[in-house]
DNA sequence: AGCGATTGTTACCAACTTGTTACCACTGCG
DNA sequence: CGCAGTGGTAACAAGTTGGTAACAATCGCT
């Protein structure tokens, strides 16, 4: 699921991608109007979040033109909160209008309901990378070439918190806090579900992924990539 | 065009039924929650207009139910400006969630947006596809080659969830709500209609569609074309 | 009134999940 | 060297989940 991001403002832009990459989307971002069209067309993202202020074309004319093209859905990010800027940005055809300064987590629901609508797939229920995703609808980790692979809950929870920390080494205490609660979980449990999980990736997903042990600290996801 | 409008300030009901009007929609109103799920499912509107402090059963409630069963788009209207409110609303299915007060201009914007985007159409009496469909008028699934199943009501409900959602998981408590209402069912008379539902498939249409159970999380219906 | 259909409730069983306990090897420290 | 702590591995027991079946109550129709 990729979503093209046209932003000028690098921060934001950073901000805007890494929130939408730990909800499971791909990124893409341009900073100006013209590169966002170029991009549009290279890419052919699953949709556009669209800031107005963008050098060199602004966004209204990157809307307007990708619209006369294409159904690809357009969600328009603006400090400009009046009524004509957002029934225009709707009329020409965005799909959603978000004034800022807004929330992740706000954000991250439209988007959700707005691809729920143009079905480019599910909702992305899903998180990780090509080579390791888990599909927490169906409580599965895929991986190409293997069949699917269905988790315990506990199972699923713990991967998930690697996955999204790939590459870095977890806390135990931040693994136990995911896994089972503030006052939930212990190390000897979290010892036990870490030998089950790694059980089970070795059996069903040999190769793919491994869960490195950092003494003292915590646990850690390597994937091919890392390895 | 058919707007459903729930809300329980008749001076703003009328405001909204007389803009909507005056835009070119046709509309009718529900002042609770109750009546509001009665009125869907008898007028079979194109959208519903959706206050979420309403008198009986309260707007977040009616837009699961509606969504547990249908696709009719649901734009919410709500005092409440939170993140939080915001984000469950759009979770549980709304298109579109906007913030009173909000602008004539901004709301039929909004509707138009959302419209575009689903391709509204009545409802059909039929759902499916077809290799598998639907009757709700006379409670009956039909599959080519096979002669019509009278479904019983509680069947016929688990089925036309499952069938508006084929080939995803549809969690649990989604289904319990789109059968039972809100309140009204537990897994156990789940698991039983379930298990009643796959005998009857598998006894009168065989190799048409199966349940697949995900387990702790739901079913899901497959259809050939998902196996 | 009798019958069939529907639905809720209860019962039983197999499989799975999870917490707890046990044992061992290794490392670091006194 | 001995001990404590950490991490890996394994087994056991309790609880949960889902499938299957039967019984009883209710409703609608003839």
């Amino acid at each position: 699921m990729k979503i093209l991001v046209v932003e000028d403002d690098l921060a934001l832009s950073d901000v805007i991608a890494f929130t939408l990459r730990r909800n499971g989307f791909e990124t893409i971002t341009s900073h100006d109007g013209q590169a966002a069209l170029r991009t549009w067309e290279a890419e052919q993202p699953d949709m556009v979040l669209l800031d107005l202020n963008l050098p060199k074309l602004d966004g209204m004319s990157v809307c307007r033109q990708i619209r006369a093209q294409a159904t690809t859905p357009i969600i328009m990010l603006s400090v400009r909160n009046s009524d004509e800027a957002i029934v225009q940005g709707l009329e020409i055809g965005a799909d959603d209008y978000i004034v800022k300064p807004f929330s992740p987590s706000q954000l991250v629901a439209r988007i959700r309901a707005v691809l729920r609508r143009t079905g480019a797939g599910a909702t992305p229920e899903s998180v990780g990378s090509d080579r390791l995703a888990l599909d927490r609808s169906r409580s599965e980790v895929n991986a190409p070439g293997f069949p699917p692979v269905r988790l315990a809950p506990l199972e699923l929870r713990l991967l998930e918190t690697l996955i999204v920390n790939a590459g870095a080494v977890v806390p135990a205490d931040r693994l136990i806090a995911a896994i089972w609660g503030v006052d939930g979980g212990d190390r000897t449990m979290l010892k036990q579900l870490v030998y089950r999980l790694r059980s089970r990736l070795d059996t069903e997903l040999p190769g793919v992924a491994t869960i490195e042990t950092v003494p003292g600290i915590g646990y850690a996801l390597l994937t091919d990539s890392d390895a």
